[in-house]
DNA sequence: CATATTGCATAGCTAAGCTATGTATAGTGG
DNA sequence: CCACTATACATAGCTTAGCTATGCAATATG
């Protein structure tokens, strides 16, 4: 059977607004998932202005200033002055932050363990090359409008 | 390679978190995404009771009585008195809460469609499959939850 | 050097989410 | 039948994510 494409990415991001709220819920996490999110991106790209790192988070840039103004209370990033420029920041994750985002990894597969404990591999194959998809693509669609600023 | 249950399961909300950050922003849609996640439940549920509806979506009742609300503004649900209980509703979807849903989804596909037009049919499977895996595993849980309700 | 542009911060708003509490109806023991 | 408890939804009040508009300081440019 072939699926439709256009079908599949509506139902992807419905199904996983519902997976993230039961994730939310089940566990007893109090930090949201914007840090959480912001944090993953950080571990991804390395040290990024803050601009940048709204762009690549697609938040916009007072959200951003807010979200890491949070990280910083909790002590899971670093800012550092931008050595060439003193407007600007250059945003680091810290080793705690790190740690704490996998913390929260392994807290939201603990809670969501149980629900897909009886997966067979086939399947949790099938998800983690889901992952492996949507990673690349969100990659390329990070590089693309990184691009395009130039242009 | 076999595959790591819990990492696959914290890179699934992970990832889909920006995911859904990347719908949210290149789409222009104002709407929030847990009116689309509610009317989805409540399609998937048919006419239920506030209260129910909360704990299916995973959110308060308090929460759901907001949401209920927004979703009567705009003419997307029906709410109809319990005739056995004076105290409930059953909240149904409207049928233009259907065909915004639907809107909505065609919408979020199209904007996404650029970015992931170059998969493969196996890698659009793999993606369906996923969904479909989620959402079983979702329906799974909620029905888990009735029924410890009631013991 | 004046002016425009850029990078981040601040202000002020809407909405999602929560807990605590209120109000009205159902159910129940006496 | 009446008092009491339990249930269903609504309201109040808070925090945080998200936005746009704007401010301020530093860089770049004519």
């Amino acid at each position: 059977m072939t699926h439709d494409l256009r079908t599949v990415l509506g139902d992807l991001v419905a199904v996983n607004s519902r997976l993230t709220r039961l994730a939310a819920s089940a566990s007893g996490n109090t930090e949201s998932p914007a840090i959480w999110r912001t944090l993953a991106v950080l571990r991804d790209l390395g040290p990024v202005r803050l601009g940048e790192l709204a762009r690549a988070s697609r938040v916009s840039q007072p959200t951003m200033t807010k979200l890491v103004h949070t990280l910083d209370e909790r002590g899971w990033i670093r800012r550092i002055a931008d050595a060439g420029d003193a407007r600007a920041w250059l945003i680091s994750a810290d080793a705690s932050g790190i740690a704490a985002l996998n913390a929260w990894r392994d807290e939201i597969a603990t809670v969501l363990e149980p629900t897909f404990a009886d997966l067979t591999d086939d399947e949790v194959a099938t998800l983690a090359a889901s992952v492996e998809i949507v990673r690349a693509r969100l990659e390329r669609a990070r590089a693309a409008m990184q691009a395009g600023e130039v242009a």
